[in-house]
DNA sequence: AGGATACCTGAATGAGTATTCAACACTGGT
DNA sequence: ACCAGTGTTGAATACTCATTCAGGTATCCT
């Protein structure tokens, strides 16, 4: 039989007789609309219930029935899930910053909101959560949660030092202590600089067993709280009393880089970029950090979307909150 | 009496949040449109499985998800030549409400449905299509409508202006966007309210080349989709806060107008009823529309009886989309 | 405050549906 | 006639999903 490409022939769909389509119509308007289970309808029509649960499928291959998912205003869901797709992420919040300008604060507000949410929604319980810190859009996060009542996590641990002054210290140890409050979990905390003065400072640092004891259990974090940091120059940062040298910085771009995770930082593929700076890290290494299950990238404007999509390419992140505007750019990036 | 409950719902929120209307979304697509089981969206997600199905089911309480039932092409195929032969129409379309009483709500699920499927069927690609707003049955069609995977359309053009409050220009607009996402064509919004107070007002507009430009391609469409209205009252209309003033319209009844189409009014014969009302239209003119080489009318339910038979007899359609019981009553019509 | 109500949750479970499977019926070819 | 091949059927069953239930929390009302 030849295959007819052209299908705009008048009767009978799909090589389906018109009495077939009838009594496909009926068995869908009976069980769809009526709200009538598969076993009743298969009494009235003395056929068996099987019989009904293939003509249903029928219907529905031919287009007799069918469903569609409306999206409503102000959800993005198509966008999430386009991004999904693309950087083969888990999860995509989108969060609507509605008309917001270039004044990021609108954005980080929307940005942690939606990440509570996230967070509120998918925290259950057993989980161990590792939190990078002193980032903005992360406080932004933590400020936007609600307390729970009963715990939904077991532990809240600070993945990296603090960085700067040790003002910015204490900052990095309260989003952590927050952040265990409201889970209801318990926080352990890294009393040390995230970025140790030498490799040699950074070797003394680690055989602390007040540092060390942390560190080992980096390995069995179920989850990671993430900001991005960008090389671009960051308000907060900043002001907490230049984290990062600028000579390291430019030596940092000098290499590519374009961000970083927990000091960890990559090029504009999401590659690694070694530099001296690693063997002053004091925080979790990036085999280990890659090798948690759930890694939750919060980040957000314009500012950081370079380092934002470097993360994806590189597959740095399971899950990424991230405001519309990024959204848009990524969804129309070519994939990794 | 109108038995219509809140039908104006495109804020589409029944108290709930907008991150709540996020999730439902998601899980409604990934469990539709990808196939997905519950348990898999449970544990993507990180959520119970109970929980994804009553997310579930709220989705489809709140018409984020909804099923229809519509019949096949050529289930009335004789009911659908008759009526073509008599007003001379290229192709009509009976979609079988089944046996729902005056509650029109099914009945606008079916025809929207019919219409889609309609569409789907025979927008191949190279269209240009006109869209008239605020109509409901036009809303039921756009919802009823797949997503195509490659471009059907060109251009998607508001051939009329929003009408009422800013809240239902939106809806207008939204109408036409989700169209154009839907065929994949370009969206051509008319930043203007279909109605100026005054025919002055009229004039100061139709100067500003966002709205000039826009109606400059009125021209080329090769399709119009357009809903009828009928001079009866409408809950819709009503609801968004009376499109049409309550003096013009026993005005136009005067005249002898029964309904229009884009706000271009005639009588029972199909005859073009003048009026001052023809000044202050911001939207497509009689000739341009009558010039359009298809134009499909999708309309349904008693009340717009009158109506939809005036605008065959006057020949302003090509394509009709109706109900069972309208095309019955067409169907022993005299002819025009 | 206290207490009652309404509500939300996940584990367990029962309701409802899809699929398997073996039997059977129909083709068309030898 | 006979027999692959193909398709259809209903009984049994595996599967998926919706609901119950118990335990808990917010909120309102006294």
């Amino acid at each position: 039989m030849p295959s007819e490409r052209g299908d705009l022939r008048e009767p009978a769909i799909g090589g389906v007789s018109t009495s077939q389509l009838r009594l496909l119509t009926k068995v869908a308007r009976m069980y769809h609309e009526h709200g009538m289970r598969q076993p009743q309808i298969a009494e009235q029509l003395h056929i068996s219930q099987p019989r009904v649960s293939r003509l249903l499928k029928q219907a529905t291959a031919l287009g007799i029935v069918r469903t569609t998912v409306i999206t409503p205003a102000g959800v993005h869901a198509e966008l999430e899930e386009e991004i999904e797709r693309r950087f083969g992420l888990r999860d995509v919040v989108v969060a609507d910053t509605g008309h917001s300008s270039p004044g990021e604060q609108s954005a980080l507000k929307a940005i942690g909101a939606a990440a509570a949410v996230y967070l509120e929604t998918t925290l259950t319980g057993g989980d161990r959560i590792g939190i990078s810190s002193w980032s903005s859009t992360l406080l932004a996060t933590v400020d936007a949660m609600r307390p729970r009542p009963n715990p939904v996590a077991d532990q809240v641990v600070q993945v990296i030092g603090g960085v700067g002054s040790s003002t910015s210290q204490i900052y990095a140890t309260r989003l952590a202590d927050r952040l265990a409050i409201l889970t209801g979990a318990k926080a352990i905390f890294l009393p040390a600089p995230g970025l140790a003065t030498s490799s040699a400072a950074r070797e003394v640092l680690v055989t602390d067993p007040h540092i060390s004891d942390v560190m080992a259990t980096y390995g069995s974090l179920t989850m990671l709280l993430a900001g991005l940091g960008s090389l671009e120059p960051s308000p907060l940062l900043m002001e907490s009393g230049n984290a990062i040298a600028d000579t390291d910085q430019d030596a940092l771009r000098k290499l590519g880089a374009v961000g970083d995770i927990c000091l960890r930082f990559f090029d504009e593929h999401g590659e690694v970029v070694k530099s001296a700076l690693d063997e002053r890290v004091l925080g979790i290494d990036t085999d280990t950090l890659r090798s948690i299950p759930r890694v939750v990238g919060i980040a957000g404007g314009t500012r950081k979307y370079t380092a934002i999509r470097a993360a994806l390419r590189g597959g740095w992140l399971d899950v990424l909150v991230t405001d519309l505007d990024v959204a848009r750019c990524l969804a129309v990036e070519p994939a990794p």
